[in-house]
DNA sequence: CGCTATTTGTTCAGTGGTTGAATTAAATGA
DNA sequence: TCATTTAATTCAACCACTGAACAAATAGCG
């Protein structure tokens, strides 16, 4: 049997660098002005495109066209604009045109989503099952399942789903394939081959295959950057079962030599610690790991699902529980300890608290920025801003649809060489 | 009176990321093909360059007469290959166009050097002289001095100075303004300001003034990307007074949000330590800083000039000597410590080690590796390289030179329109 | 020695894409 | 109503790359 559902990992989708022929002229043009169209706050004209990015009204225009052609742009209706002369037509994403489809196993749900152009989501299911129990194949069959019936409904919404991404709690290599999914329980589990048997999604476009599974941590990240006000760099930890980051660095996620970057719930924060289970000790998943919260904060034997702890957490928190406030104040400052290696290293002026840590922020926040205070040589001149994430529970699916989205924006020709 | 010595600190200079217009085709091209004779083992011919970029040999040969009339390449001799066909004509980096000065001031030397094109140091003067005691203004006018001694030599050489980088052991904005150089005892330096009055060494090119400041461990970093085999990812550390370390990331220097990045030795390795000047507590530099390592090895009181403290140790660690033994290993542990958070967050696969650390390698990597090993969750898979740098103390001063070089290689578009 | 095979490098017409200026389009305001 | 103003399109010119034909330079072979 052929491979029907080619399938991917991490690796950068063979990043040109070579040859610029003459076509590649007009590619980086629609790049660069469906960029600026993604980027702009309201519908620009064709004249503000030019002005904005220094080629000519002629040059806009004619790229224009080919973007309208190709469905990936609009122009707005009448702009309500004040002044004389010709009014401005304005152009923006098309909300019908190619959409990105997102899904997400996790410990205790699977979920699928759509996202458009314009980044919103037009469909959204989640699936809830305990999946430690299920094995890799069926858990994939249902995903495939979800995946099926987001598709019927993106079409009935007159979207083309140009291409997939799932996110896994684990490391994923080149290939597509899980490495390592601690709390799911899967280890080696070749995803593409698995999901060989189910129909395919979508085709191929442009060389990239229609699926590419990545660390939801890393997808999570990238969820942020494009729907959140995050500035160009910024670390967005994830507080779930483990402890997982995705580092955004000028506006690209940072993968590391070989996809698996991130891994902050094994940096040690104290060296002699005791023993964790990745061999090492004293890892900030012991101190920090809703596993660790709950257990300090005395709800060791509740047992809740993922998502219940945080929300139980924030109950108890604003109701001024002092073992639970306790527990978040130590957790918060392994997690300043932590961060404030990070910023010492690499300079972020951003961290973003998502997953289960989001809704926790007023707690852990003031501990957090204390150890960033103390520890960070350069804090006195440039503040670092801890926030909440955006995202809500779903960042990870939203964030895998939309890295479709921007890669279809980052490189429409692709995209329009399919037509 | 005007500034006569343009100068600014580490801000990209201007990412063009804009219009992609007619030009710019040729310039990416030029880029493209002499990067490739750059990265040549051998100097390969015209058709090899096409067969390799995917350009047409009509194009290749069009974009390197431009090339040579610009004197970054040149036709190298009588090509010594077998096979029929008409010989190959080879293409080199010239040796006598354009070359970057590199500039260094440390605690105690200054250091001028000059690189050209192919990456040969064709000059290279060290001026010892504790610098702790004399002023920034004078400290800077001995090092224009330097500078134009090396001016003069190179001028004789034929070499055409195209910019120049200086390094500093401290924080620099993106103004070329050295915010802090703790063992140098300077702040807010304002190194533009003071070099005002000094002739220019060079003309501005290209939009990027002639002095670049920068930190002096991104500089060794940039310097051993380009002189080492290192890969394109790999944190370079520095062991001198301070800890500092460099970031190469997929062949680039990071420098963080504000240039500060690779602040390694405040990264905490006991946040219950003793405290540290920095404000923190058990920063690494407590551990494996110079000062540290002296004194746990009771040569506390030596107070050796800091290029002198590395090669006694050295010598004492080859003759066994027991207190220097530990106190390597102590110092090797907690580097360990720190280079495994830094490869659980950035999945790197190469640790130089660099400054003073360098003759130290035999010693100090059996620790580091032990601890890495021990607490990276991926190293199992993918082992972590730990090797000493392959420039010596001078790495920063031609890392610096090497950088102005390099960026004539990634741009020559900029040098060649100043003709 | 001369011929062929082979590979390198150049020349040249053709083409795609951007430029700049002129032109058309569509509104405001006196 | 018409000048003014800004938006968008049209079109000749130009620049850089392509593809194919051609010239150059060597090795191998009879």
């Amino acid at each position: 049997m052929t491979v029907m559902w080619q399938c991917q990992g991490v690796k950068p989708p063979a990043a040109p660098a070579g040859a610029v022929r003459q076509g590649s002229l007009r590619e980086l043009n629609l790049a660069l002005v469906l960029g600026r169209i993604a980027a702009a706050r309201r519908p620009p004209s064709r004249a503000a495109l030019a002005a904005d990015t220094g080629l000519t009204r002629a040059t806009v225009s004619a790229v224009v066209e080919d973007l309208v052609a190709g469905r990936l742009v609009t122009e707005a209706e009448p702009t309500p604009r004040a002044g004389a002369g010709r009014p401005a037509r304005g152009l923006m994403l098309a909300g019908d045109g190619p959409a990105g489809l997102g899904l997400e196993i996790n410990v205790d749900y699977l979920a699928a989503c759509v996202v458009d152009l314009a980044g919103q989501v037009r469909h959204h299911t989640v699936h809830r099952a305990d999946l430690r129990p299920v094995s890799p194949a069926d858990a994939l069959g249902r995903l495939a399942e979800l995946a099926g019936r987001a598709r019927v409904d993106a079409n009935a919404q007159g979207l083309t789903l140009a291409g997939a991404a799932l996110g896994v709690p684990g490391l994923v290599d080149d290939a597509g394939r899980v490495r390592l999914a601690p709390n799911l329980g899967w280890r080696d589990v070749p995803v593409p081959e698995l999901l060989a048997d189910h129909p395919p999604l979508t085709e191929t476009v442009d060389g990239v295959p229609p699926l590419v599974v990545d660390n939801e941590a890393n997808l999570a990240a990238l969820g942020e950057l494009h729907a959140g006000a995050a500035p160009g760099s910024f670390l967005h930890i994830s507080g779930e079962v483990g402890i997982g980051a995705g580092i955004v660095l000028n506006g690209a996620l940072f993968r590391g030599a070989r996809g698996w970057s991130g891994e902050i719930g094994h940096i040690p924060v104290r060296p002699d610690g005791p023993p964790c289970r990745c061999g090492g000790r004293g890892c900030l998943e012991l101190y920090a790991g809703q596993e660790a919260i709950l257990s300090a904060a005395g709800l060791a034997g509740a047992d809740l699902p993922a998502d219940r702890a945080s929300t139980r957490l924030t109950q108890l928190a604003t109701a001024e529980h002092p073992a639970v406030l306790r527990a978040l104040a130590e957790a918060g400052t392994a997690i300043g300890v932590t961060v404030a290696s990070v910023v010492n290293l690499l300079d972020l002026d951003t961290v973003v608290l998502g997953g289960g840590y989001a809704p926790l922020t007023g707690w852990l926040r003031p501990p957090v920025l204390a150890e960033i205070e103390r520890r960070v040589l350069t804090a006195a001149w440039s503040p670092v801003t801890v926030r909440p994430a955006t995202l809500g529970a779903t960042a990870a699916a939203v964030g895998a649809a939309g890295s479709v989205v921007r890669r279809i924006i980052a490189r429409p020709g692709g995209w329009l060489a399919r037509l």
